[in-house]
DNA sequence: GTGAAAGCGCTAACAT
DNA sequence: ATGTTAGCGCTTTCAC
């Protein structure tokens, strides 16, 4: 069934046809209802390759995330994908994993798939190591990071400003007299760097040593955690606080230190449902998904209609306190 | 670029290009060596629309899920859509939310982006009151369902038998002596009727009495979970072990019992990383995904492939018992 | 082994 | 307001 057979039934030519299917206001009423009246009676389904050919767009968005089982990517996605449908936009996902050439090779598969821009979901896709394969990329369409940060023509970022996030999980803590804090990390990526400086900038500006003993990078998972704390209170090295860059790390400080009869306030990071299932329930820095994934769609949407926006959009992190926090201090 | 432009720079014709691009055997080796670094040299990218308006497909399978940033449907996705890219398949994905409206007209897009097939994951997809969106769907093309049931032409299940997932549950639970169980659920999807059969069919089983002090529906999350329970123990009822239909609530009964200074055995559904993070640790039933998917995504090529398939494949569920369980036997 | 040409279903410029 | 026609870039049949 196409706009031929359409045509033919209805005795116009193809071009009315398509003309009804586009919403042009030059059309008869008339002639208008018979074809609407025709389609849906055919059960016709316009053919989006044919339109895609022609137009050189299928109303297509690449989403690359390294994996979105993990639950903020997951956030991501969701929200990211929610809006894009409302803007009338389809989104092919393609997960990437942790490896750069398959990074490289996965973006090269949605740009052959003709996609109108390509959104990377977190900062694995702005790695300082290399991320000329996203420069070059750019050459071709629009490209949007969300958390993550790449300085360049057709790139554009908007993030949350995470070394903020960690240097006022550091005042909180302090403000509440806590000064061995411990601090857990799993990346390096350029969100992981953040936040890493955010908790040495965070000691310095209140006095408090940067003790090597006192954070540590550890694979991502909470056994990790868990197994690393343990060692850390068996060696004898003490800490009054923790602190973690991800809220999966948090969970198992938090376990570690409950296991060894500790109650010590665990801030984790990235505000997931996790967060709530610990008992205490963890503090968390909530980096604003809720806010970033709908500025993200609309900068591409704007960009797309060829208007001029910023290249970098940051914005403001908000620490959700809650049980492993308050408690302490009632 | 296009192969016109590759082949006047060659001196062949299109076809030439083409049956390059195709690997056909039909060409010489010199011939095909000139082209393919020209192909390279001018940095040809083929264009994904013209080839799918002429093969009458893009590669494309459309997934759809009610909710990505659920962490069983995220883990699905995850496991589906890399499982597809290894064979050369991309994923358009569409979250739904759980209107049925939604459903239809999500279903409808994916098709008028004219993908090869469609996966619906999760039993959302498979409710008693209305599945005709779905087979006529099926009229199209083919479809998978992944832990739901449809018993129509061109639709194919791969589940996890849930029911039999709660009897053992129910069994493990009374062979170490407890009788009074409590089991929320939040929905009654497929699988959620399926959970709560299983329930009350182990209750039968091992002469329970089917007590409707202590089955509820509730909604999906953990505050909910939570405060149904601690309702229910300060209302006076008493239960000795509980079930639940969703990680989530189990974690949310957890908490509540042992805020109340219980500690009772809960098993969870799901074995998702909620089960994980709670202290104690969750007895969670595992309804085998990492099977699940791979089976799907095997049943799809080979019912593409023109093969002939089962319509209906069923997995065993395998229940892990960690420390609320044991624990409490310990 | 290679080329010519028809066709895939649509959009849009141009003509009426 | 409606029709004609030329692409869009590829695959594939049929000749040679």
């Amino acid at each position: 069934m196409t706009i031929y057979d359409i045509a033919r039934c209805c005795n116009v030519s193809i071009a009315t046809v398509s003309r009804v299917l586009n919403g042009s206001s030059k059309v008869s009423n008339k002639t208008r209802d018979k074809v609407l009246a025709m389609m849906r009676e055919q059960n016709y389904t316009p053919n989006a390759f044919a339109r895609g050919l022609g137009l050189n767009s299928m109303k297509m968005i690449g989403i690359l995330c390294t994996d979105v089982s993990d639950t903020f990517f997951a956030k991501a996605v969701s929200l990211v994908e929610r809006d894009l449908r409302t803007r009338g936009f389809d989104v092919l996902l393609a997960c990437t994993g942790n490896e750069l050439e398959d990074k490289k090779k996965y973006l090269q598969l949605l740009l052959e798939k003709r996609v109108d821009a390509i959104i990377l979901i977190g900062s694995p896709f702005s790695e300082l190591e290399d991320h000329a394969y996203i420069e070059e990329t750019a050459k071709q369409i629009p490209i949007i990071i969300i958390n993550g940060l790449v300085d360049h023509q057709n790139i554009y970022c908007v993030l949350c400003d995470e070394k903020k996030a960690m240097l006022k999980s550091v005042e909180l803590l302090h403000k509440q007299g806590y000064d061995k804090i411990l601090y857990l990390y799993d990346a390096l990526t350029f969100g992981g760097q953040q936040k890493l400086l955010g908790y040495k900038q965070g000691l310095k500006k209140y006095k408090l040593p940067e003790d090597s003993h006192l954070f540590y990078r550890i694979s991502k998972t909470t056994e990790a955690a868990m197994q690393k704390t343990t060692e850390l209170l068996q060696s004898g090295i003490t800490f009054s606080a923790a602190i973690a860059a991800e809220d999966l790390l948090a969970v198992g400080i938090q376990k570690a230190t409950i296991k060894a009869g500790l109650n010590i306030p665990v801030i984790g990071f990235n505000n997931s449902i996790l967060a709530k299932c610990t008992t205490p329930e963890l503090t968390s820095v909530d980096n604003r998904l809720d806010i970033l994934c709908p500025t993200a769609v609309n900068k591409l949407i704007d960009i797309l209609a060829g208007k001029k926006v910023p290249q970098k959009t940051i914005i403001s992190p908000k620490i959700i306190e809650r049980e492993s926090f308050k408690l302490v201090h009632k």
